[in-house]
RNA sequence: GCCUCUGUAGCUCAGUUGGAAGAGCAGGGGACUGAAAAUCCCCGUGUCAUUGGUUCGAUUCCGAUCGGAGGCA
């Protein structure tokens, strides 16, 4: 017997937060977050973290609790949230995937396996020192000799990809393909809903992830960014959207009017990324919140699809 | 009212010594298995303002008209 989850994804600004309280509300659920980014502490405006009003008593796992500058990963993910489902499943409750990167979640319900000994290594540094002398195309034929498949699919600039199929083979004996095709071993213990909320209309998204920036200015973003602004390249904080945009207005060598543009433009592509990435989920769900008169009726249709769903057997 | 400049892709502009136009940005499509809010790939047909004329041929030259900017009164 599967365990029967709902999933609420889509792209940033999409609505997703409220609507997942609201169902948890409803159907008497807990969420689980799938966002690579909420789950550090302290970048709150930026990530649009949900705030303890807008939770309003709903109980939320994996967000939060996450040092800006410790490391993290997919496969940490997998882990927490697997154990955060039994948890609150094991008391009778549903529930709810809600989150905008994808990686996580098809990783999670469709229970992709990890190697356990390879995480971030030497190895990456030293090919990385390997690619700036000699070139990404030397590494590519690095690649093409371990595991020609895996090279064929990669593009000479995707250096960050090459390197990593280089660098499961060298510390686990494992190549890419074979590590890919050994992930999918296990069934999924999973029985999931999944909802997309997908505008029709994309430019009323993109209008409300630009009402969205204006709003988390006003919060105060200036300030969490400024904070973030020095952390060190490494760290993952660096890559949110919301910091890296303003940096250099805090250099001085740009205005803040140039700096909102770009954040917001920088938000509109991640949203079109997310998108294309849901767009190929089949069996998903697609919701148009743009489709419905308001908020309620949309709730009211998700609602539904999620009754519908546990109604079933198995 | 007169004079000058200007009208080319959603925006900013190149350009064609007359042979059916091209950059940047915006935007669109796609990939994705341990950094994924990251990383990477692909995509430019548009009444060249309108309308007459010259020409084998006009977006390009000439005239008029309609926008826009500036100058002189």
């Amino acid at each position: 017997m599967k365990t029967k989850i709902a999933v609420i994804a889509g792209p940033t600004a999409s609505g997703k937060t409220a609507l997942s309280v609201e169902l948890a509300r409803r159907l008497d659920g807990e969420i689980v977050c799938a966002d690579s980014m909420q789950i550090y502490r302290g970048m709150d405006i930026a990530t649009a973290k949900p705030t303890p009003e807008e939770m309003s008593g709903i109980r939320h796992h994996i967000v939060d609790f996450l040092e800006p500058d410790e490391e993290f990963s997919v496969a940490d993910y997998v882990g927490l949230a697997h154990s955060a489902i039994s948890d609150i499943a094991g008391r009778n409750k549903l529930p709810i995937i809600c989150g905008g990167t994808g990686l996580y979640i098809d990783s999670l319900i469709d229970n992709i396996s990890f190697e356990k000994t390879c995480t971030r290594t030497d190895t990456r540094d030293e090919l990385k020192r390997l690619a700036d002398e000699k070139g990404s195309g030397y590494l590519l034929e690095m690649l093409r000799e371990i595991d020609p498949k895996t090279a064929d699919r990669l593009h000479e600039n995707n250096l960050n990809r090459i390197i990593r199929a280089i660098e499961i083979y060298r510390e686990t004996g494992v190549t890419m393909s074979e590590q890919i095709e050994n992930s999918r071993a296990a069934e999924s213990p999973y029985s999931a809903c999944y909802i997309i909320l997908d505008y029709v209309d994309r430019q009323k998204l993109y209008d409300r992830i630009d009402a969205r920036v204006d709003k988390m200015l006003a919060e105060g973003l200036l300030d969490e960014a400024e904070r973030f602004c020095g952390l060190g390249d490494r760290a993952t904080a660096r890559q949110a959207i919301g910091y890296k945009e303003l940096a250099p207005y805090f250099d001085g060598s740009a205005a803040l009017e140039s700096c909102v543009d770009s954040l917001k433009r920088a938000t509109r592509r991640y949203a079109k990324r997310q998108i294309t990435w849901f767009k190929r989920r089949e069996g998903a769900i697609r919701l148009a919140p743009d489709g419905y008169p308001g908020f309620d009726e949309l709730a009211d249709a998700a609602e539904e699809i999620i009754r519908d769903f546990l109604k079933k057997e198995d």
